[in-house]
Parts: C-alpha cells; sequence; structure tokens
RNA sequence: GCCUGGGUGGUGGAAUGGCAGACACAAAGGACUUAAAAUCCUUUGGACCGCAAGGUCCGUGUGGGUUCGAGUCCCACCCCGGGCACCA
C-alpha cells in the first residue's frame, strides 16, 4: 500500500480526539511525568520553530506515555502583549478580538499535528479567570513587603508622547519616529523584590547543576552576579574643614584604598545635588555628564568627570580626596559612590590619566615579577605603601582592613549583587490591571481580595499616543476607595507579560480552579517539571522570574519545592539560508503547507533528524523528501501483501538488528535525546528488512514489523498508528508498552578485532566473542598481513583490547 | 574585555581514548518504462600504485604535548556563533 498522510493523518486525529487520548488526570497507581514546552505568543501562525521544540516534547511525553507513566503535557498562550496593541492601531481590531482570533488558527494548526497535548487544562493567560490570579500574588507580594513602588526610568517618544517598550526603541529612537531621539522619564512604578531572593536563587542552583545546561546557568549567575567586598565611609570634609557626612562607597578591592586618589560619585546620587547646590556652573557640568551618556554604546562612551571642588577622607590615610562627579559611575550598582584606584583599576586608570590625578602603586606582583609598564596593574598581589597593611598579600590584607574598618566603624565587608528588582508597571493596555487604587485621602490601597480580578475593560480606543491607555477609559479609571469610601483613581498601568508565564505551568494542574491559583495537592503530585524545553533565549528573564516566584509561592506556603524545574533542555533555532527563520527575511517555511504536502509526520521527523536537538538545524527542502521517502518506505515494507515468505536465513540476524534498535532507541531516550541517531539506527533496520526481504519468515516479519510500528511511535505518531492498525493489533500505540530489547540477542556473538601495527590499522580479525587476551595476541601476530609489517623487527609490546582491538608495537 | 558553544567529505551530521565519515541530502551511473515520475541497485574524502583483485600514503581549524593508540584528553593560538558588558 502507498503512504498517503492525507488521509490517515485527520482520520488518526480525529480518533485520539475522540478518545480523550491524552487526558490525564493524578494517578496514585501510576508513576508521573510532567513535561512542559515554553507557552508561545500568539501571534498568528505556528512557525518552525514552536514545530520542532513541540516535535521534541512530543516524542518524550509519547515515549513516556508508553514507559507506563501518567503524562502530563500542557498546551497554552501567552497572550498578553504588545503586538496585539499594536495590531490595534493599524488594523483597527480590538486586541481581545485579534488575540482570540490568533489563538484559534494557531489551535487548528496544533491539533493538525497531533501532539498529545491535554487540551482540557489549555491556559490562556489574557482571561480574567486567569489573570485575577496576577493580581492576587501581587497582593500577596505587597503584603510581604515584596512589591513596592519607586521612581525608576521609562522611555519616553516626545513625538508620541508615550512611553516606548524597550524592543520599541531602535537605535535610541522611537520605532515609528525615527529620527526622534527616545528620553529618559523618571515615573513611579512597581517593582517586585527579586534582590530579596538573589541569594536563594544563587544558591540554590547547585542542585540544578545536573539538569539544566551548563551554560544556562552561568548566564543565571553572571544576570545575579553576587560580588564581596566592602562599604567604606568617607567622610566629606565640611566648610570649615571638618568632617561631616559621609559617603558610602563599595570596593571590592579594600587592600588598595592607600592608592585612591579620588572618590567618584554617580551624577544620579543625592549627594550630587547636595554638593552642587548653589552653583549654577556646576550643576550644568553634571547635566552635560548625564547627556553624555544617552544615545551610544555604553562600551565607547568617554570618561568625563566634574571636580566638585570638595574633598573626602580616606579613613585608612586619612588623606584628603578630590571628590568628582563620572559619567561611568552607575547610582543602581553598589552604592553609586567608588573610589578611584587609578594604579590597580582600568577605568579609574583611564579617568585619572585624562584629569593629571596621581596614580600611586600600591600592590605589586607577588613573587617579585615586573608589574606592567603601562596600564592599571588589576591583580591581586601584595600591598605597599599601605601604612600598617604594607608587606600582606591582597586577600588576608582584605580580611584585616575590614575588620579594621569595622571596629572603628567607618567600613564593613557586604555581599553586592548585579541584580535588580524587577520592574512590572507597563504603560500599556493589553496586559493585566495592577490591582491597587490611588486615594488621595489614602494613599495606595490595595483592592481587596473579594474584589477581584480588576477586569481589564474592553471597549477602549488604541491611539498609541499619550501615557497609560487606561487613562483615557472613565468608567475604569475612575472608582472609590476600598479603605475610606471617598473618590479614587485605579492604576492604570498593567504588568509586565513576564508576570505571566512565570507561575502558568502550576496553573496547568489546576486551570479551571476558582478559589485559588490551584490546589496545593495537586501542585504537590505534578510538581517539580520533570522536563522543560524550549529556546535559550529565555535562559535569563522568564527562568529567573519563574524561579522566583517559586520561591514565593513556597514561602506564602502554597507549595513544597523550592524550584518549578528538574530538568531544562534548550533546544536549538531553526536557520535556513544562513539566517534564523523571520518574515524580514523572507525566508520562511509555513508549517501547514508542509503538512499539506507531505504531512505531520515528515514534518517532525525532518525536526527531529537534521540535527541533534540542541543544536541549530539548517532547514533543506530536499531533507524534507528524504523524510518523506523513509515514511513511505516503511509503510510500503510494512504493509506489502503479496510477500512470499521467505527461508528463515535472515532471521537470526534481523533480530538481532531489532534489538539492537531498541537498546538503542531506548538509550537515546534515557541519555542525551540524539533523535537523529535513533531515527538512523531505525532507518538502517528498515534497509536490513529490504535487503533481506526473500530470506526472513513470516515469524521473524512478526516479531520485527510492529517493533518498528512501536520503535517510530513517539517520532512520526500517525504513521505508527496506522501501521499498528494494518498488523491487526489492538491500539491506539500510546497504551501500548515500550519494546524491550534482548540484551544477549542484540549483543553480537563475534567480534571483529581491529589489528594495528604501532597504530595502523592493517587488518581484522573476526573471532568468537570473548576469545582471550592471550589467543588473540597469537592470532594477531600470525595474520600475514601483520606479520609482513612485523617481520624483522623487534616486538616492543601487545596491547589486546578484548572483542575490540589488538595493537603490535615494534622498532 | 569577560563568560559560553562550536570548527569533521559537495551539504546536514555520526563516532563519550580503539576501524574517521554511520544515517541522510546532493551528485553521477545503471535497472524498470514508449517516455517521465515513482521505485530499486551501484559509486561518491583526497593523492598515488595496479590490467585486476587489491594496496600505499595523507586527512577531523593551526602548532605543540600526553598515550601502544587522539576528532575525542592537556597547553598555546586562529576563526565563527550566542550571552553579558564601564557592575567598582
Amino acid at each position: 500500500m502507498e503512504y498517503n498522510p492525507q488521509e490517515i493523518e485527520p482520520k488518526w486525529q480525529q480518533q485520539w480526539e475522540a478518545a480523550d487520548l491524552f487526558r490525564v488526570t493524578e494517578d496514585p497507581a501510576r508513576p508521573k511525568y510532567y513535561v512542559l514546552e515554553m507557552l508561545p505568543y500568539p501571534s498568528g501562525t505556528l512557525h518552525m520553530g514552536h514545530i520542532r521544540n513541540y516535535s521534541i516534547g512530543d516524542a518524550l511525553a509519547r515515549y513516556k506515555w508508553m514507559q507506563g507513566f501518567s503524562v502530563l503535557h500542557p498546551m497554552g498562550w501567552d497572550a498578553f502583549g504588545l503586538p496585539a496593541e499594536n495590531a490595534a492601531i493599524k488594523n483597527q481590531r480590538p486586541p481581545r478580538e485579534y488575540t482570540l482570533s490568533n489563538i484559534a488558527h494557531m489551535k487548528r494548526q496544533h491539533r493538525r499535528f497531533g501532539f498529545s497535548y491535554d487540551w482540557a487544562r489549555e491556559v490562556s493567560t489574557c482571561e480574567p479567570e486567569y489573570y485575577r490570579w496576577n493580581q492576587w500574588f501581587f497582593l500577596k507580594m505587597l503584603e510581604r513587603g515584596l512589591a513596592y513602588r519607586k521612581n525608576a526610568q521609562v522611555n519616553w517618544c516626545p513625538e508620541c508622547a508615550t512611553v516606548l517598550a524597550n524592543e520599541q526603541v531602535v537605535d535610541g529612537c522611537c520605532w515609528r519616529h525615527e529620527s526622534t531621539r527616545v528620553e529618559q522619564r523618571a515615573l513611579e512604578q512597581w517593582f517586585l523584590k527579586t534582590t530579596a531572593y538573589a541569594d536563594q536563587l544563587l544558591a540554590d542552583m547547585d542542585r540544578l547543576q545536573e539538569g539544566w545546561p551548563e551554560r544556562v546557568l552561568t548566564m543565571q549567575r553572571n544576570w545575579i552576579g553576587r560580588s564581596e567586598g566592602a562599604r567604606i565611609d568617607f567622610r566629606l570634609e565640611g566648610p570649615g574643614g571638618k568632617p561631616a557626612d559621609p559617603i558610602t562607597v563599595f570596593t571590592t578591592r579594600i587592600d588598595t584604598i592607600y592608592g585612591a586618589t579620588c572618590v567618584l560619585l554617580a551624577p544620579e546620587h543625592p549627594l550630587t545635588a547636595q554638593l552642587v547646590a548653589g552653583r549654577a556652573d556646576l550643576q550644568a557640568a553634571v547635566r552635560a555628564l548625564v547627556d553624555s551618556r544617552h544615545g551610544g554604546d555604553a562600551t565607547d562612551l568617554e570618561k568625563q568627570g566634574v571636580f566638585l571642588e570638595r574633598f573626602a577622607l580616606n579613613p585608612f590615610s586619612g588623606e584628603r580626596l578630590p571628590i568628582w562627579v563620572a559619567n561611568f559611575v552607575l547610582l543602581e550598582y553598589g552604592t553609586g559612590a567608588i573610589m578611584a584606584v587609578p594604579a590597580h583599576d582600568d577605568r579609574d586608570h583611564e579617568f585619572c590619566m585624562k584629569y593629571g590625578l596621581p596614580i600611586p602603586t600600591v600592590i605589586v606582583p607577588a613573587g617579585g615579577e615586573a608589574a606592567p609598564a603601562q596600564g592599571a596593574f588589576t591583580e591581586d598581589g601584595v600591598l605597599v605603601n599601605s601604612g600598617p597593611f604594607t608587606g600582606l598579600p591582597s586577600a588576608p590584607a582584605r580580611e584585616k582592613m575590614a575588620a579594621l574598618g569595622r571596629e572603628k566603624g567607618f567600613a564593613e565587608a557586604t555581599v553586592t549583587y548585579r541584580l535588580r528588582d524587577w520592574g512590572v508597571s507597563r504603560q500599556r493596555y493589553w496586559g493585566t490591571p495592577i490591582p491597587v487604587v490611588h486615594c488621595a485621602a489614602c494613599g495606595v490601597v490595595p483592592v481587596p481580595e473579594d474584589q477581584l480580578p480588576v477586569l481589564l475593560p474592553l471597549n477602549i480606543e488604541i491611539t498609541g499616543m499619550g501615557g497609560s491607555p487606561l487613562q483615557t477609559v472613565p468608567e475604569f479609571l475612575n472608582t472609590t476607595c476600598p479603605r475610606c469610601g471617598g473618590p479614587a483613581r485605579r492604576d492604570t498601568d498593567t504588568m509586565d507579560t513576564f508576570v505571566d508565564s512565570s507561575w502558568y505551568f502550576y496553573r496547568y494542574c489546576d486551570p479551571r480552579n476558582d478559589r485559588a491559583p490551584f490546589d496545593s495537592a495537586k501542585i504537590a503530585y505534578w510538581f517539580p517539571i520533570d522536563q522543560y524545553i524550549g529556546g535559550v533565549e529565555h535562559a535569563i528573564l522568564h527562568l529567573i522570574y519563574s524561579r522566583f516566584f517559586t520561591k514565593v509561592m513556597r514561602d506564602l506556603g502554597l507549595i513544597k519545592n523550592d524550584e518549578p524545574t528538574r530538568r531544562l533542555f534548550t533546544q536549538g533555532m531553526v536557520i535556513k539560508d544562513g539566517a534564523k527563520m523571520s518574515k524580514n527575511l523572507g525566508n520562511v517555511v509555513d508549517p501547514e503547507k508542509l503538512v499539506d504536502e507531505y504531512g505531520a509526520d515528515t514534518a517532525r521527523l525532518f525536526c527531529l533528524f537534521a540535527a541533534p536537538p540542541e543544536k541549530d538545524l539548517d532547514w533543506t527542502d530536499s531533507g524534507v523528501e528524504g523524510m518523506y521517502r523513509f515514511l513511505s518506505r516503511v509503510y510500503r515494507f510494512v504493509t506489502r501483501e503479496d510477500r512470499q515468505p521467505g527461508d528463515g536465513s535472515a532471521d537470526r540476524q534481523i533480530r538481532r538488528k531489532l534489538h539492537q534498535t531498541i537498546r538503542k532507541v531506548t538509550e537515546d531516550f534515557e541519555s542525551r535525546w540524539h533523535f537523529n541517531t535513533s531515527l538512523a539506527a531505525i532507518m538502517e533496520l528498515v534497509n536490513e528488512l529490504y535487503q533481506n526481504e526473500a530470506n526472513l519468515s513470516a515469524g521473524a516479519l512478526r516479531e520485527v514489523l510492529p517493533n518498528l510500528a512501536l520503535l517510530l511511535a513517539p517520532f512520526a505518531p500517525y504513521t505508527a498508528e496506522d501501521l499498528w492498525e494494518k498488523l491487526a493489533r489492538p491500539g491506539p500505540v500510546l497504551r501500548v508498552p515500550w519494546p524491550k530489547f534482548d540484551a544477549a540477542l542484540a549483543t553480537e556473538d563475534e567480534a571483529e578485532v581491529v589489528l594495528q601495527v604501532n597504530g595502523k590499522l592493517r587488518g581484522r580479525l573476526v573471532v568468537p566473542r570473548q576469545t582471550s587476551r592471550a589467543d588473540l595476541e597469537r592470532l594477531a601476530l600470525a595474520d600475514p598481513k601483520v606479520h609482513s609489517f612485523v617481520d624483522g623487527k623487534q616486538i616492543l609490546k601487545v596491547v589486546v583490547v578484548p572483542d575490540k582491538l589488538v595493537n603490535v608495537v615494534v622498532k
């Protein structure tokens, strides 16, 4: 029979759906397995990157089902976000309608592929049933001081008179007004205190070591950026030469403090404003510094500073140090102030060279090597010219100096993180409303839990102009204060969509719960996620935020697990013509066209065969053809009706090959997921079937063919299901146990032993397995070929690896 | 600059110290066919020797090293991709 995916795929899709095949519940009698693919943004159509992601996850889910697990394999929609608003501006389509129609279309595409999702658990983050729990978590964090307000910079386009998201800023300009420079404006915004968990987020990564890619952990470690150092107070010299309030600096190199030649403040540091008060010239110079930072790359920013004509005292040496404001000092990191040690820091060196400040050496390389002739010596060494600390190596000096500072009250060892709190306010419409009201009398008042959800109004015109769009909806904006009952205004910002995706995988466990985000018992059953699969582009933000949410939820007593995900797999991108598929480049392949032409199984198979799943995959149309040919070849062989049974002379060989293939595919699932090699092994089996067709007995085919269908089931499920039916086996395949291999049968009983002389291949020997070392050595030396290379030379040594190789070393 | 992943035939890739190039794509040739498609079979890293069967040498970015033996381990360097980037 000919392979006809256009006929068999819709047939099985309907049967699977009718049987509710992928429905799963908590079953105490079976082991559980939670396999999760990152939920998509409903952009309108699935692209090949999605298909690749889901093909990997689906192969795993189906394999686990066949292994007897209860497999939770859900799908949903990350449905809030900017594109829906842009569509509203461009096409006058309401964001909700746009989003829902995209979801409907993508879901149809999904179903054609036949992925094994339990659609009864579908979650869409833009529905009030979902986002009310975003609001609920927000209120819980507010109660615990984990959500707070502060001033922060936003991107502002003067032309649109609106706030821009970072992705709307292109080369420092507005995406819609290419020549308009984006300005920075300060706005009161909501933050979640991710920094409160910085130490835990870092420490718990040790537990992820096994199941997470090393590079993702490294990226997260860098992002959290823990540095050990010290805070040091430099007292300000007051007007009468007397010390006044201190400037606190952070440094990791307190051992270099005798080499400090000035103190540098960030332009935005509160002390800066104080110190330039009444000096219009200095104020203007500081403003110019701030401007120097905007636009352009931070890397090639020229260092600039302004001397404030004031001094601070080095608490160790008592030296008077000039106070400068410098454009490269960041308010957000450390204390927003540093001591400049030009001899031992590259940036300080550049700065002090430029302004002619002294560059005294206080650290020399240990072991008497020479310090670099130019630039700063930034490594640890031995202290010189450092008062009582002279002669100490850097590390103990740091400890002693911090201890002294602590004793005297002007310094303290401390830890600083690069991680910042998570700004979640967005001046956008299509998102979760922030559930607080602003009351003139009571200030910021949380919306009481029983009034949730704060519904996002649907009748609104999106113009892309002005501030938060929700300000234009009076019915939403105007409310009463829950505390005093007086008139109040709702917060008109919405939450970052990363909030939605920080906990969605918990909701899958109990998606229709209307009394709580979920039932904790269900979480206890399913969590942690056994395998999470997605693109590496989410290595930092999404994966840190969701780890943060998990820790908060645990501290709220809702869940018991510390981490959401046991194992993470990051798949590679899909590349065509040397670039990532994108509409701009016009190199996209439409998955649906592939299904029309070749069927979903062919598309899946190509995604799995063309490269190992963690690597980027090069798309080729001819490769797709190849997969179609392979499936056709399998189908034709299995369904052949006119076959005359052979004499069975190849039975032994084909059964061995079958068991080797089962072993190979099973091992691939249990280790590296190199499905490209699993499929190659299955292809070899099929090739052997064709080659030995005339010599296979009916009995051998009765063993091999059904197992071949089972081996294909995780990768090409429609084809496998149809073959299973054609072989008159009771299905569905998903409920059939994964085949087991017979280890003895899979092992060859003869071994081909390689013969080498001085490491060079000189011959082969077929011997019974487990032939003794002595026999192997004797046989090798007796081999005429080996003999011709050994003859007349002195044998130094003979290396024998049983069942593998004999290497004769001669001189 | 720092942190990462990688560099193997015409192409995607295989080989977790032991036969480099599994499997597939592409290409070439052949069978079947009136013909085409489809299908099936054969060849396919390079150089050289041989009428042939077959054989020799070279070959995994470059240079060193460890080892009986290195694509694989170690050191140095070159190139490409990704992330972070004045983080004190």
